[in-house]
DNA sequence: AAGAACTTTAGAATGATTCGAAAAATGCAC
DNA sequence: GTGCATTTTTCGAATCATTCTAAAGTTCTT
């Protein structure tokens, strides 16, 4: 074992710590696949063969279940481009996607870098809880 | 039978046909339902049970494929709001979605009505496809 | 009317996700 | 530490939306 992996180890027991969620096994290292690599984008499925590779055997119920309560926690929000496949997005802050629907590839935009000129008036008794932007892309001609 | 309804009916198969689709009953059926109402935004489940309601008995499989091929002739476009479920949107003009999960109320916003200062630059070799703007809503505190 | 092409259909199959209930791990109180 | 209550994990079954398959029915052209 590296000192590099405590290292990350420990950050994701601090983070888990942090968020009120208990760190167990499972969720530390599903801590550590998800936000030792920098902002990422993944699938339930995804993930699942992250950590097996990674040699933790965790159930795919489980990775469903921790997905929620990360996303539950603030940790992760859930990116929709697809109606079939739920994505999950490390990169919390305002931002938005570009999505290429034949590759599945998806892509951040940062928050600045859109921005709508107005907002048009809202249905009744509404409040806005969130702008999801999504550029679909295809190859170029 | 009702005037107003042989003249839907009319309208239905002239869209049909003009799409280069054979008028067959059920199309003609699920056409009617979909476009003599205004704008509208329908899940296959939907749909299925108001052409059923109609006293059509159309099965599912062909609301499927119904609502696919209505998409690929431009009739139909595909709203992606939630992973799990997939509407179909009978407006095809440039536009926008408000909609609050915890009911499935998507409604339209003019295309107009929204626009944004400056497109960040694309991956290379895609060119956009569309974009969509979707402004989640939930009950105001 | 006949044949070719296309469409519908029921039901099985698939894929993603959730559920239920039992087994395991964890945290606290003694 | 031990015991107990609580939380978490896990497997497999269940669910839900959607697609597939192959057979039966319809439509269009001649
Ligand atoms: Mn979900
Ligand atoms: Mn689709
Ligand atoms: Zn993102
Ligand atoms: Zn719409």
């Amino acid at each position: 074992m590296k000192k590099a992996d405590t290292e990350a180890r420990e950050q994701a027991i601090t983070l888990l710590n942090e968020a009120g969620l208990r760190p167990t096994r499972q969720r530390v290292v599903l801590a550590q696949v998800l936000f030792s690599n920098g902002d990422r984008h993944v699938t339930a499925e995804q993930l699942h063969g992250e950590a097996e590779a990674d040699g933790a055997a965790i159930s795919l119920a489980t990775v469903y279940n921790t997905l929620h309560q990360f996303k539950g926690a603030g940790l992760l929000r859930e990116v929709v481009v697809d109606s079939g496949r739920a994505y999950f997005d490390t990169n919390t802050k305002e931002h938005h996607h570009f999505y290429v629907e034949k590759t599945g590839l998806l892509e951040d935009i940062a928050g600045e870098l859109i921005s709508m000129t107005s907002l048009p008036k809202l249905p009744e008794n509404k409040v806005v809880d969130r702008v999801d932007i999504v550029i679909r892309l295809r190859e170029k001609a």
